[in-house]
DNA sequence: AGTAAAACTGACTGATTAGTCAGTAGTCTG
DNA sequence: CAGACTACTGACTAATCAGTCAGTTTTACT
């Protein structure tokens, strides 16, 4: 079972970093220290090789959020939304690998014609935009945030907060300069009053 | 010369639809109407095929601002940025191809090495950028906008913006039923005052 | 120890790839 | 018409790819 992990983490980072066709599988079965077929043993193929992938990061984000909101306390609502904010550009960084998976065309093509990737993309969206729905729903129930239509917004907030993501994982922009920026925005957005 | 143009055109149809690696040659010249040797024979490689078609990608969407610019007035600088975003997202629907490559991750990995691949990809966003930066600084001036740093303030507006247009060319979500929130958004973010 | 199943591998295949090259057709100039 | 030049092509090559398969090793259990 652990050659199976083996190449399952290679093919996380070789997908990432060059994407599905760039990825070669006796790359990925080198990387992972076993044979070329050793990968067809456990993976029936390429594409399946990279279902489970997704499948794996979409698990590992889903954990990583889980386990971060069960550990921390929030005074308000707004204070929430920052801190998932925050959460969400350290775990950028930290695990690059699962975002650059996320930011990479193949999965979103493929989705349209595979019902298992589709519904992995959907998983993952759905339980970010919820995190952060719930959030907006707390602070405008304890008066920390002014929303009309809370899914909106928070979908307006994700797509301002992943953008940053992209901005940083490509190289385009220094997240840490626009981290400030970024959270005041989102509580101009949120109209926080102090 | 029609020919150079037609196989430029399949180029960046087939890199937005496949990525760089899927894209074969092969099918770029069928797609294009010529034998395979005729790419060959107008570009001296796959790679300095991919630079020219981010090359005619930037002066596209550099030509378009501009243009869009030249032919409106605007009243005041947070209407300018309102027109800006209108336009953006317009032009993403419009010429979905220039997107997709953009959002592609192989012309940022080809950037870590390239320096002519580096220099379209920040001319793009320096402009991008700059468009709002101007906007940015305008209203400031009018008194349509309040913003302390009006680079950080164009840059995380403009990651906002980016984001939903990626949500959009990846199916996600309806960027047509988001783009009232983001507009209101962007007004809060600059404090627009009524 | 015996044995059956699971895990693994080296050697292979057919298909596809970027890129080459020798040669042909068309066009422009003197 | 001569000849030089550009545009173009079919046929090729060497490399790489996903995937297969027959056979070997390792593990699990009695």
């Amino acid at each position: 079972m652990t050659k199976k992990n083996d190449i399952l983490r290679s093919a996380i980072t070789l997908f990432a970093d060059r994407g599905f066709q760039d990825a070669s599988m006796t790359e990925v079965a080198r990387m992972g220290g076993v044979s070329g077929a050793t990968v067809f043993y456990h993976f029936k193929s390429k594409e399946s090789l990279f279902l489970t992938a997704l499948e794996t990061v979409k698990d590992g984000i889903i954990e990583e959020f889980d386990a971060y909101l069960d550990q921390h306390e929030f005074a308000s609502g707004i204070d929430l939304v920052e801190g998932i904010i925050s959460f969400y550009l350290y775990l950028a960084g930290s695990v690059e690998e699962w975002f650059l998976l996320l930011h990479s065309h193949y999965p979103y093509k493929l989705a349209l014609v595979n019902r298992e990737c589709r519904s992995h993309l959907e998983k993952i969206y759905n339980s970010l935009v919820d995190i952060f729905e719930r959030a907006v729903a707390q602070g405008r129930q304890d008066g920390s945030i002014l929303a009309d239509d809370t899914r909106k917004t928070a979908l307006v907030i994700f797509s301002m907060v992943d953008g940053v993501v992209r901005f940083k994982i490509y190289n385009l922009y220094d997240t840490g300069a626009l981290y400030r920026e970024l959270i005041n925005s989102c509580r101009k957005i949120l109209k926080y009053k102090t």
